[in-house]
DNA sequence: CCCCTATGCGACAATCCGCCACAGGTATAA
DNA sequence: TTATACCTGTGGCGGATTGTCGCATAGGGG
């Protein structure tokens, strides 16, 4: 199913340098070499420069939408598996992605291990049952994200997030959080 | 695409005799013939009696799921438009259904209006959501995503999750929150 | 000064969670 | 077929968490 020797090819697609970096190191651990793009005509620039076996982009990437690459990375590649990201996500945008080609769709947060079994390269690690988020985990982060997009604003992060303030309050205190 | 002066036949699969019955009514205000079934067999006994132009499934009937219906369905009949329908909608799920062949995903509730305008392939990106997800939706999802990976058992999930699986079910049992 | 908002925290009730138990149901191997 | 192991739905109960209200404090305009 997968050949692990060979060097594959990676596209980030995402317009937030430090996911992308993060990530970057992420798969080249594992034995991709990966390109960067910030946006759609980078991320047409890097196909039209070499062929990708695999690309991740974000849905939401400052005012334009992910869902048009989706097309277009097609288009130059038709056997191109493309997994959608965001942190916004919606069922109508999946099932829109989906249509367009794209063969998965995540949530933000996502480690590799959820990217990588996007792909569909679930038997990597048979012997390690990789374990996904715990909800608490999920939950924390996904806090620290809108706290930070509201400039720790508590009250508004609250609000954002739909939970009483004094319930996050308690949240935020109480947590280093553990796996 | 469509003719609206033929007689279309349309299939409702759905467990909830009520909500069959009045989609029933609203679809033959509509010049729609109306199908109707309660579980994956009467489904599959519906279809062998004739051909239907488009389904209406429910994702959750009682045990089983409406997921395994598309494959079946398609089988039958490869150009039947399906629409999946569902009070328990995840994104998960959602992409899993059109992977499987459907043609859109919808939560309930949902009206006629609406359920006609997911059969037209009317070509309009979704808008992108500009605000993140609840915690409660964000755990949602996550499960949701965690209970396929693990074939819809609930006991295995919830040992992936690392929480109980009586809270698990419990979690389970109640509607997805909006946002 | 007043008004609005953010923050920290106490208190109390409602809800939720973890855990045990028990009764079917289902699948696989002997 | 029986035996075995696992999964599932459900009830109950004590303890933990959350929702909600209130209040005091602090800063920023106008």
């Amino acid at each position: 199913m997968s050949n692990t020797t060979e060097q594959r090819h990676i596209l980030l697609v995402d317009d937030d340098p430090q996911f992308t970096v993060v990530m970057s190191r992420a798969f080249q651990r594992r034995g991709y070499s990966v390109s960067i793009a910030h946006n759609s005509s980078e991320a047409l620039n890097c196909i039209a420069q070499q062929n990708f076996q695999r690309a991740v982009v974000d849905l939401k990437m400052d005012k334009e939408s992910g869902l048009q690459l989706i097309p277009q990375l097609k288009a130059a590649q038709a056997d191109m598996d493309i997994v959608m990201l965001t942190g916004y996500s919606s069922i109508a945008t999946a099932v829109e992605a989906v249509k367009l080609g794209a063969l998965n769709y995540l949530c933000k947060p996502a480690n590799i291990e959820e990217i990588l079994k996007a792909f569909g390269d679930s038997e990597t690690q048979p012997a390690i049952p990789d374990q996904p988020h715990s909800v608490d985990r999920l939950e924390w982060e996904h806090i620290q994200k809108v706290l930070q997009e509201n400039n720790n604003n508590v009250s508004a992060t609250a609000r954002a997030l739909g939970m009483h303030r004094r319930t996050l309050q308690r949240k935020l205190q109480k947590k280093p959080v553990k796996r």
